[in-house]
DNA sequence: CTAGGCATCAAGAACATATCAAGATTGGGC
DNA sequence: GCCCAATCTTGATATGTTCTTGATGCCTAG
């Protein structure tokens, strides 16, 4: 009556909890993965590639939503919060942080299984990609899942619309993106025609990455339609 | 602050619940249908394409987990389901029939807007969806998914008027154009009589894609009437 | 031979982009 | 809760690209 052996990672640290939940979840046929921490959940993540993952706000060495938010930029594999805070504002942050659903305790297994379900029914449609976790190009160094970038062995920091532009553009190398999509993807369905803004932060992104920005040759402009990164070297 | 004008299709017969979404859903920038019965939303669905639906169960004219059920075999758009009814056995056959999430009555309006932010991210999809759209012709090569061309192995770059020219013409390879049907397709209604600005253009079009322009292979001129594009090769 | 349609060129207008800088906003630390 | 630092937004201006427009000459059909 239930999914096939998913894997679900559990980061929650009252033992209790972990107890109960781990049983619930193996019961119901899905292989359980656990963590006490974020720490300990960053690792997890990377080691079991788990499909869907629980998440007890309230650990002990970090705040969860701020995680989510930070785990969202480069991964999609969906959240469910497990809070003992039910305050509206808490869901309405967890949740536009990137959570999928959020669950306030106590509450029913049963709920439980029935939204993880709804979350795996949505993942498994649109396939499963496998990206590298370090995308190359030229002398630009892109870690996905470390969040870090580095231009000619040097590492750079960058603002997070200047990641986000960046990695988008860096996942769609050779492809020309018009000033609507990144708008939408960067920052959300609602700025309607301000491409100005694009301009502003991708003359910040060239100063960065480029040798000469005057003259870029990772991040080409196409007039009146977009941007395009250059594809890197194939092998 | 909100997403743009997606659509919401609401289905409630309760005036208050309605007049009160109603706005709420307005001001934060959602365009709103209603629906007041399962037969009225099958009617809304189909003509306004919404891209979430809300629905109350308990309407006059049946059973709404029946009916998501019946929607979901051949629908994908996200349903959040609001009901009074708050028993898990409820949440879990509403979740199980195919709902995205499950509301109980009385719920925060901010909740609600954070749920809907939440399946419209999920459907908005990974933005750019590759679809490999390639048009050959000899030694140009049309990816329109890219927005790239290729004339003998070196990347060209054509400007967007360039650029619609070649892929209207490409699109309808073999057939005739007039210089009316292109102007309507690339300039827009309005420019009644100008063909002189399809000379021109098409001239520069030519000449980054023709490897004699003067005496052209891939865009024929047919006297009187228009242009006409070479078919490609069939395999 | 002539008229109409076509190709080509070049210059300025219209439009799009790059860059700088100041004000507003956000988030984190105290 | 307040303040500071970082970041984002917004506006102004300079620069660069593309489009339009008109002039000119060629070709072809009648």
């Amino acid at each position: 009556m239930t999914d096939v052996g998913a894997t679900v990672l559990m980061v929650e640290d009252e033992p209790q909890v972990r107890r109960f939940l781990r049983v619930a979840l193996g019961t119901a046929g899905y292989i359980v993965h656990e963590a006490a921490t974020l720490a300990a959940a960053q690792v997890a993540v990377r080691d079991g590639a788990p499909a869907v993952i629980l998440l007890d706000l309230g650990l002990p060495d970090g705040d969860g939503i701020a995680w989510t938010r930070q785990f969202r930029t480069h991964a999609a594999t969906p959240i469910i919060v497990i809070s003992a805070r039910g305050r509206e504002e808490d869901k309405v942050n967890a949740l536009d942080a990137g959570a999928n659903d959020y669950l306030t305790k106590p509450f029913g297994v049963r709920e439980l299984l029935a939204r993880i379900r709804v979350v795996l029914r949505q993942s498994s449609g649109p396939s499963v990609d496998v990206e590298p976790d370090v995308l190359r190009f030229d002398r630009l160094e892109i870690d996905v899942a470390k969040h870090r970038i580095v231009v000619a062995d040097a590492e750079v920091h960058l603002t997070p619309i200047e990641y986000k532009l960046l990695v988008l553009l860096a996942r769609n190398a050779g492809r020309v993106l018009t000033h609507r999509q990144i708008l939408k993807d960067v920052w959300g369905n609602a700025h309607g025609t301000e491409s100005h803004h694009v301009r502003v932060h991708l003359a910040e992104l060239r100063k960065k990455i480029e040798s000469n920005p005057a003259q870029p040759r990772l991040i080409i402009t196409e007039p009146g339609v977009g941007y395009r990164m250059k594809e890197p070297l194939k092998l």
